[in-house]
DNA sequence: TCCATTTATCTTGACGTCAAGATATATTCA
DNA sequence: TGAATATATCTTGACGTCAAGATAAATGGA
């Protein structure tokens, strides 16, 4: 069980040298998370990739696929989802709608809104996007025994209840 | 130890009723960890902010610092710690030039290549934020007892070691 | 009923990043 | 020594994001 080191350790080993007065547990625990979110994005990217996608078009449509039938939501659900800006979603919608992967209507019921849709074509992209996805997640979590990944869960989920007291963006 | 629901929780039930041929248990554990590193960095860049500083510009000065005395790297080192593109780094380094934060000049031992280093101004700037900035990730992690804080620590550096295996970019 | 306020969405401009390619210097080896 | 290759850095153009503000429609009292 020894745990070799890595580039986070040598940063640590740095700032122990130059600024002993600094306790600095805490930047490994937050600088190991960063760095493996990091490294985890790029490799779903890969599978983005290969169904023509990317980590923000992926997102609208998987919260559209998932909401179920009828695969329709407002741009303000689908913000308030994905935690992204007015202005970015508007541009996310651009270019889905562009691409015929979704369709983008007024709804009937007010008029400042819009209704949309996932196409045939968004739903049949994403359902494939996401079946590939989840195994590409199943790959990317090997290293981890069944216990730890539960185990890492659990903080995982108590470390985000806890900041997200702290912010106000949360619900 | 009730585990109240949060967001994610709402995502995985989405798609366990909408796709419930897919094991999503990963997807939660990446989903967490990646809200996690958001959250983490819109508290991170707060403090920076006070420092007139942003996340970019505090990733460079730091390195700078904690290389220690003469405070001095190259662009390529510098590279290297920061793990950017060489274009981010150049203009990474524009604005702190222009800020009097670090100085850029050629090296006389290469002369493809530059040494760019902390000016006293970015000395003291970037010591008094990295004092504020621990600070700031001890407080984001007091939701986690020190024992829950080493588990997590371990499990995600193994998860890390695994995942850059898996990986090129990471040496 | 009508005005003030709220809500839904889009627009604009700036920022930080990356990929690809340009340029200049250094190194290697025939 | 000279040509081919490698290295260090900068430039350019595109992308996704955000904050702030614009526009239009809905809502809630007086």
């Amino acid at each position: 069980m020894e745990s070799s080191t890595d580039k986070i350790d040598r940063i640590l080993a740095q700032w122990r040298r130059e600024r002993p007065d600094l306790d600095v547990t805490q930047m490994g625990v937050i600088g190991r998370l960063g760095r493996l979110r990091n490294i985890l994005m790029m490799e779903l990217d890969r599978v983005f990739r290969q169904h023509d996608l990317n980590g923000a078009s992926f997102d609208v449509l998987a919260t559209l696929r998932r909401s179920g039938p009828p695969y329709a939501l407002s741009p303000s659900q689908l913000i308030e989802w994905t935690m992204v800006t007015s202005g970015t979603m508007t541009n996310r919608l651009d270019k889905l709608e562009e691409a015929g992967l979704i369709t983008r209507q007024r709804n009937p019921e007010d008029g400042r809104g819009f209704v949309v849709a996932l196409t045939p074509l968004g739903f049949e992209m994403i359902d494939a996007a996401v079946t590939d996805h989840v195994a590409n997640q199943h790959r990317l979590l090997e290293g981890l025994s069944s216990d730890e990944m539960g185990q890492l869960d659990g903080l995982l989920r108590k470390w985000l209840a806890a900041v997200s007291d702290k912010d106000v963006s949360e619900q």
